[in-house]
RNA sequence: GGUCCCGUAGCUCAGCUGGAUAGAGCAACAGAUUUCUAAUCUGUGGGUCAGGGGUUCGAAUCCCUUCGGGAUCACCA
């Protein structure tokens, strides 16, 4: 934005100037006090006099009076002022506002920075296991972690989108053995079923099995601490992973054959989401890269071994514990793939100014281990690594279980959004003599903006709650109810495009500043704010704050609309105003949506 | 037990680098459409900001403490 509208800087630099000139005494940047003046007040700006009247040496109020009539007196940009108590309230003027306006209308991305930041973030997300679908917990995981990509772009970031699929380990063994015990041969083919679908369905089969199993040991006296372990099915899944660590070539077909209709899965489930990754890494390659820069880092010193042969760090001086990174028997653990992986990231992209690592907050303490070792390791851009950290996503009934059945399935949350979408477009009757398809279209979009927008604005590191009952909404604070601001915004300007209108700058030079009103003005008031809250929002990871303010901007707008006229405005000039306010506003609300990964459909 | 996070209206959430009378949405109630899309707008009711102490001119916000909920502290992932 122009430096010439910041107004922040323009109103500090001149209580500054008013404290020296009227008491004689510098006052600190801290000590000038800004913030947006309330609803309920008159004014634009509000400088808290408080910390002023250890210098003023007179009351909140005269100090208030004071320094207000010295600004309104020095300031062309202020108009006026009034003062509440403790608080100066300063207006102002119109053609402050009208003037920042038109600047910003000949902007093409009002508040984008240009890529040109010079740094480059990865983002990891999503990052499944591979035996079972995605469910509710990752859809926040992948909103998430694909909005705060695109935040990351919007502040000039060069970004890039990476996950690690864990596509090793016992977890798949699980399935495969079940799927070689009792699958017959079953593909998502001969099925029907999505590839996903079916393999979760094995690592269910194995599930119970090994139940069965281990009851049948504890009731012939085995320990049942133990007793899993020493089931058949178990020893099976063990005898698996050793042979598919040692290549056995029929195991490698076996893996590569379920992974395969795994990821063919989750293409469709992705692609259903809206979001994509620019590289995968797989822990099957990542964890032999993993031991190999422990090896080095052992070598280093960074590292040390104990008589059994096991691998450890010593993070005690850091307030941490001893942390194993090598088993004894020399194989890697989850956090050795971790090292390798992202060792392995920092050579592949030599530019990598830090990472993202979006997963949920029931793993902070691993990545603190994690950043401390790379650090450790020599990796200085460690210290600007950051773990998103993520509340769970509760049920009415508790935390999601795979085992009792409680998991909420993304796809068919996400069709079941698209389902409700359908019934209020029905209701609504907006959408009738749209082709079929388009329709389609169009409910999954509404759909998914509902989904998204609920599960982006809450703040990221807090727990939520979803009801799927009460938590499907499309009135008030929603993604639809958003979107729907944006299409009346297309409305009006489908229909004066029509008329032969052409939005530009223009549009607005001859407006009287005295004929516009307040409610007008609080539209661009709250569009100025777009680019502040943009960086915050950048800045804090939190994608909640976009969110909040894609709503606020909505409401600001609806709240204009309700009581003016567009285009049957008879005041030419007026009416221009209005349609360049409309068009600015539509365009803010999409590209901020954009960001949270919501899509802005036409009409709806 | 150690560490970390959370507790705000009936429900879901904002506000937390200390500032005005703590805000939205949903739900409830009362209104607004011969109008550019009412998935909207306007209003009413609803709060010991979990409890207690402290710092301050001023605390939902910072500190201490108690209670309640959650996470974590594996040669699991």
């Amino acid at each position: 934005m122009n430096p010439s509208y910041d107004i922040q800087q323009m109103i500090t630099k001149a209580a500054q100037q008013a404290v020296l000139e009227l008491f004689g005494t510098e006052a600190t940047e801290q000590q000038i006090q800004l913030q947006k003046t309330r609803k309920e007040f008159e004014g634009d700006v509000t400088l808290v006099v408080f910390p002023l009247v250890k210098i003023s040496k007179k009351s909140p109020e005269q100090t208030g009076e004071l320094v207000g009539d010295f600004m309104k007196n020095h300031v062309a940009e202020v108009v006026g002022y009034n003062v509440v108590k403790g608080f100066l309230n300063i207006s102002l003027t119109p053609q402050f506002w009208l003037s920042f306006f038109h600047d910003i209308l000949q902007e093409e991305k009002f508040g984008f920075e240009k890529p040109d930041s010079g740094k480059h973030v990865m983002i990891e997300y999503s990052s499944p296991n591979t035996n079972k679908p995605l469910h509710l917990g990752h859809l926040r995981n992948n909103f998430l972690g694909y909005a705060v990509s695109e935040m990351m772009k919007a502040v000039g970031h060069k970004v890039t989108k990476v996950q690690i699929i864990n596509d090793r380990g016992i977890h798949i063994c699980k399935s495969m053995v079940a799927w070689k015990n009792g699958g017959q041969g079953e593909t998502p083919q001969s099925s029907g079923m999505k590839g996903d679908k079916l393999v979760g369905k094995y690592y269910v089969e194995f599930d119970k099995a090994l139940k069965a199993q281990s009851a049948e040991l504890i009731a012939q006296g085995i320990n049942p601490d133990e007793a899993a372990n020493k089931t058949k099915v178990m020893q099976e899944a063990q005898d698996m992973l050793r042979k598919w660590e040692a290549k056995d070539p029929e195991v490698m077909e076996l893996w590569r054959k379920m992974n395969g209709w795994v990821y063919e899965g989750f293409d469709i489930t992705y692609k259903a989401m809206g979001v994509d990754f620019d590289k995968l890494y797989y822990e099957s390659d990542t964890y032999i890269n993993g031991k190999e820069e422990v090896e080095k880092g052992l070598e280093k010193g960074v590292f040390f071994k104990k008589d059994d042969g096991s691998v450890w760090i010593d993070l005690t001086d850091e307030g941490l514990d001893e942390k194993a990174v090598l088993r004894k028997d020399g194989t890697a653990m989850y956090i050795t793939q971790d090292i390798g992986t992202a060792i392995l990231r920092f050579r592949d992209f030599p530019d990598l100014a830090y990472q993202i690592y979006t997963v949920g907050n029931e793993q902070e303490y691993h990545f603190k281990v994690l950043l401390k070792i790379l650090k450790r390791l020599g990796f200085t851009q460690a210290d600007q690594c950051y773990h998103l950290s993520y509340g769970m996503v509760e049920l009415p009934e508790g935390k999601m279980k795979s085992r009792e059945g409680t998991v909420v399935d993304a796809d068919d949350l996400m069709s079941e959004m698209a389902l409700v979408a359908e019934e209020v477009s029905k209701e609504q009757g907006k959408l009738e003599g749209l082709p079929e398809e388009e329709k389609k279209s169009l409910y999954h979009t509404i759909g998914m903006a509902a989904l998204k927008f609920f599960l982006l604005r809450v703040d990221p590191k807090k727990n939520m709650m979803f009801n799927p009952k009460e938590s499907i909404d499309f009135n008030g604070n929603t993604g639809p109810s958003v979107q729907y601001t944006y299409v009346r915004t297309v409305a009006v300007l489908r229909k004066a495009k029509e008329s032969g209108y052409n939005i530009q700058a223009e549009m607005i030079t001859h407006v009287d500043p005295a004929s516009i009103s307040k409610a007008e003005f609080d539209v661009i008031r709250k569009i100025y704010e777009w680019p502040e809250v943009l960086h915050g929002a950048a800045q804090g990871y939190n994608p909640a704050d976009i969110a909040h303010y894609c709503y606020d901007l909505a409401r600001e707008f609806n709240s204009f609309y309700h009581d003016h006229q567009i285009l049957r405005e008879t005041d030419e000039k007026l009416r221009l105003f209005r349609i360049a306010l409309t068009a600015k506003t539509g365009e803010t609300i999409r590209n901020s949506m954009n960001l949270l990964g919501i899509q802005m459909p036409e009409r709806m």
